[in-house]
Parts: C-alpha cells; structure tokens; sequence
DNA sequence: AACCTTTAAGGAATGGTTCCATTATCTAGG
DNA sequence: CCTAGATAATGGAACCATTCCTTAAAGGTT
C-alpha cells in the first residue's frame, strides 16, 4: 500500500514560486517514482519529454523544493551525488555503499528523535537526513540487493 | 565533562595499516579538536606543523579511517564540503546552514534507532549519519551560534 | 642492511554543482 | 487582450572539492 504523496507543483504553488511545463515535469517525474533520484537521473527522466531542459533548470527546481521543504537531501550514498528524498514522512534511510541504492525503513524511535531534536533547538528544524550505511551484498550485482523490500521489509523501497 | 577517546592511531595500528609522522600527525589533530572538522581545514592545522604535507594525504588518511570505522562522514553543512565526525558515541548532529557548524546533541531515542537497523538488515552497519538542518541564527554572525553550548546545551559541541 | 610493499607528494584531471549573461515565459495591471 | 516587469530557462563557462596517477620516499620484515 503505497502513500499517494500530496502535490510538490501545489507546494510551489502555495509558496508563490510560478508554474512552468519544466517544473511542472520535474515535479512529476519525483513525484511518480519512488526511489532516491540524483539531478543527473532526473535530467535524463524529463529529458526525454523535453528535449530542450537544461540541466541547471533540474538543478534550480530541487534547490527550491528543497528551500520550501517539499524534499530533502541526504547526500552521496558512496557515489559522490547527492540523493534527494521525496517521502517526507520521518523515516530511516538505508544506503548500500556497494550499489549505491537507498531504501526507506519505516522507524518507530523517529518520532522520538525529531521530538529531542525540536526541543534542543528553540528555531524550526529545516530537515533531516538519517542515512545508515552498510553493504547489501556480496556479490556487486545490483539487481539482487539485500535491502530489497523482497528480502527483508514489505514497505521498503529501492531506488537506483 | 569531555570524554576522552580511544586512540585513533591505535585503530589504524590494530588495523594492519603502517605508521607514518604524517598519520599521526593527523589522527592527533583529529583527536584533539572537538569539532567536526573538513579535510582542508585538518590539512591547514596539521600543515603548520609538516608544511611538506600533501592535502592527498589528509584525505587518503580521512578515507581510512573512514574504513575502518574509526570517524564518519556527515556530509555536506550546506557549504559544500564533507565535515567528519569524530565522536563515534551514537548521538545526534545539528547542522546550521547559516554558519556551516555542526555540534553534537546527546539523545536517547537513537539508540532504539540504530537497533531498528540493526534489526532489518543481515550485514552489518558501516556507519551512520543523523543531521538536522536549521538556522541557528537570524543574525549572521557564526560566534553567536544559537546552537552553542552556553546557551541551549551544555553537552553540544560547536565547530566551524 | 636489503628488499618488498605501502605511503607521501605533487600535479593534473575529473565531474558534480554553481555562476553568468541572454533569451524566453509567466502573471498582473491597464 | 496587450504590455510591462519580474521570474525562469537555457547554454556554456567557471568553480572547487575530491580523485587519479606517477614518482620518490619511507615503513616493516627476514
């Protein structure tokens, strides 16, 4: 049962940033897979319905959402690329070091996490990356990762 | 009360890597300062004290250590450049993306965290990052870090 | 002390990300 | 509708942290 996310294009709407087919593409694109995309894949992802996009438009449309809080970062899984998060929901994120795919971990301690965080600090936290790193295999075939949701946790998700 | 930490050279030793004058020289200004220092800032301290040394072999230290456990990468403080951790104790990280300083606040939740992962994957967690991001300031002077010890917490460390 | 292997140094290369100038496009106001 | 002013997209150059490569210089072992 996978959560329909609410809209990133109403997000920008309501924050009063202005709708164009590029943005309105790139927000389609994360908000129809559910991995840990980098600039790099969304690029070729909208590329292929705009032909023209321009590289920095994806790079300048994730520094938004991610300056309206709509997504976040969670830096390299061992690749040297960022990996940007759209589940917004408090989760754990699980890195394999050898294939460089992230997937969720549904977490009940989170929530308490967040709560110690909130109360040390008197302004509003912006986000959070909670990424633990581990090797998923053996064996360097990405396809057969360990962290995948088959293996070992029903709600998990993999991403590239 | 600070507490002191197992030696970093001896990691290495334990580990089967070669000391080295340059290695030392690293790992005692790791283990000295409390903060959560990038590699160029740890290649400028230990420079003046062997003004031959190489920002290579800052990082290709920083990288074994990395291996084996001994430190952590925290990633980017929004400047762009990778901070390390060296307090291995399980704890969480407050990043202010103003000032670029990370300090440490203690927790409790997250030992209930890590076992959550530990509990879902077989193999074992090579490491970990738990940042949150915020403004530490409205005022953009870095010495009044909102997120300094002195005025939220006593146990937080402050760094650059 | 000699040998083999690991490490340091220096500099060049890499590549993800950012910056800049120009052109196109959106939205509000007339 | 049309126009004006502001925001966004594009393309390409620039940046800079990090990595790669090659050579010279130690470690540590027999």
């Amino acid at each position: 049962m996978v959560k329909k996310r609410t809209g990133l294009v109403e997000a920008l709407k309501e924050a009063g940033f202005r709708m164009t087919p590029q943005r309105t593409a790139i927000c389609e694109a994360l908000s129809t897979r559910f991995d840990h995309p980098t600039a790099h894949s969304l690029y070729e992802q909208v590329k292929a319905e705009y032909s023209s996009l321009s590289l920095n438009t994806v790079y300048q449309t994730l520094d938004t959402l991610l300056r309206i809080g709509a997504i976040t970062s969670l830096g390299s899984a061992g690749d040297d690329t960022i990996h940007f998060e759209v589940n917004t929901d408090p989760h754990i994120n699980l890195a394999c070091l050898t294939c460089h795919r992230i997937c969720d971990l549904n977490s009940t301690a989170i929530q308490a996490l967040e709560a110690e965080v909130q109360e040390a600090i008197g302004s509003k936290v912006l986000s959070g990356r909670v990424v633990y790193y581990s090797e998923c295999l053996e064996q360097s075939d990405p396809s057969d990762c360990r962290f995948n949701p088959a293996s070992s946790n029903k709600e998990g998700r993999v991403d590239e």
